[in-house]
DNA sequence: GCTCATTTGTTCGTATGTATC
DNA sequence: TGATACATACGAACAAATGAG
């Protein structure tokens, strides 16, 4: 009687589908880390048998994952965990066109500072974390044919990204920050929101883009999600638009 | 089963699968306008038997369709062509907040003039038309709280729209301009683009927006799309920041 | 360059459940 | 209640891509 012996079986219990409860649970996998992005997940048949369901349900569970973008397969290879890469273009934060049909330019990252500082409104509320949690903050300026931009200023939750600080600072110019993030800590970028708004810069930021304070910028204030909508990273930036604006799809 | 004797309508031709050819040619079907959004697609049942192949495969082709957006299924009834209005959210222009966690404000719109112009550098390149096509041009104020913090200049082709404006011109204060295009040309907006900068106002949107000249203003870009990216709308518009900005989510 | 085991992709079809009107 | 339409679950057979030997 090896059907005492079974593994977790998805038994028929039928208001939750079972290739729902299937898929549910290789998600949750992926978002406690079990499954890196980049690593393969079980194989079809390796499924069917664990789970004890048919190859169709198999399927359709997993299709879903990677319709959902968690997931991509390969024929021949198998299905493995996606990481934010594959979703670059619609998560990259400055986009800068001079028009529609011309062509994008690529920006130069220069990091300036990395420094723990204390826990501040809004910053935590937003990081969903408490206000006396203390944050990382890390500056930037990004760079267009050697003159800058953007700056921004990075606030991240120091229980999430132990150690941050001893992170060779030169990666942060050879990637992005959600590619080092992904990479050292297992959290990719999911989603983000973004408030925009025309404004003078700071005097902060003015000498950084090295502009007087009289001309207008973009000040952008962004949110960073990772799986299930958890926060991870609170942005102010300011974006100098008088050459090339910042461009946005959907 | 009996393999010798194929039924030949979608025939066995292995490089595209029949699965894929057949979600083309309903999506053609809704490109073309023979089918309108909300109205019903042929039944499984039907498509079985028209073309030839198994439920499994209709299926398959069905449900690539409704991931894409192009349709949703109601169990019991049936399968729709999808309008603009389920991608409502992430499509709309003018998404108002003061914060993250403040609420999304309501805008009114009030219509100011539509009138025929004719074509010009960039909009008739963007909008794919030939330099000597005329367009309509629809200017618009929107209003927060009875405040103008919105104003708009679209740029519409002639040929697409014709006798747009003998419509009522109130009908623009109830509805959003892409659900009048949707219900009057059956048009849907598939998806848009934006360029984003801070300028200061021109004189016509200082004057509509009731500021001097000395405020800074985001400066939008638009250009929207229906089926198969092709350009309807090529849109300009100021938009006042001062006490909540543009929110966008991806 | 070829073969073979592995893995996903496609197509077929049946049976039954559930929602709608 | 019955007819209709989509949803779930099963699984077989074969095709195509991959990588190792």
């Amino acid at each position: 009687m090896n059907r005492s012996r079974r593994p977790a079986r998805l038994t028929h219990h039928p208001p939750i589908p079972v290739y729902y409860r299937l898929q549910e649970l290789v998600l949750k996998e992926i978002e406690s880390g079990k499954l890196q992005p980049g690593s393969m997940i079980p194989t079809e048949r390796q499924l069917v048998e664990s789970y004890g369901v048919s190859i169709g349900t198999v399927k359709k569970a997993i299709l879903n994952l990677v319709h959902q973008g968690f997931l991509y397969r390969i024929q021949g290879k198998g299905t493995f965990v996606t990481g934010t890469t594959l979703r670059r273009e619609s998560l990259r934060y400055y986009r800068l066109l001079e028009s529609f049909d011309g062509i994008e330019s690529n920006l130069a990252v220069k990091p300036l500072q990395l420094k723990r500082v204390p826990g501040f409104h809004p910053a935590s509320r937003l990081l969903g974390i408490r206000a006396d949690q203390p944050l990382f903050e890390l500056k930037r300026i990004f760079l267009l044919e050697g003159s800058p931009v953007v700056y921004s200023i990075s606030y991240l939750p120091q229980n999430l990204f132990k150690r941050l600080d001893e992170y060779p600072s030169d990666e942060f110019e050879k990637k992005p920050l959600y590619a080092a993030i992904e990479e050292k800590y297992g959290l990719p970028t999911i989603s983000n929101r973004e408030l925009i708004s025309a404004a003078f810069p700071s005097r902060e930021a003015a000498e950084a883009l090295g502009i007087p304070k009289t001309v207008p910028v973009l000040y952008m204030e962004m949110l960073a999600f990772t799986y299930r909508k958890r926060p991870y990273e609170y942005r102010r930036a300011y974006c100098l638009t008088a050459e090339r604006k910042v461009f946005r799809e959907y």
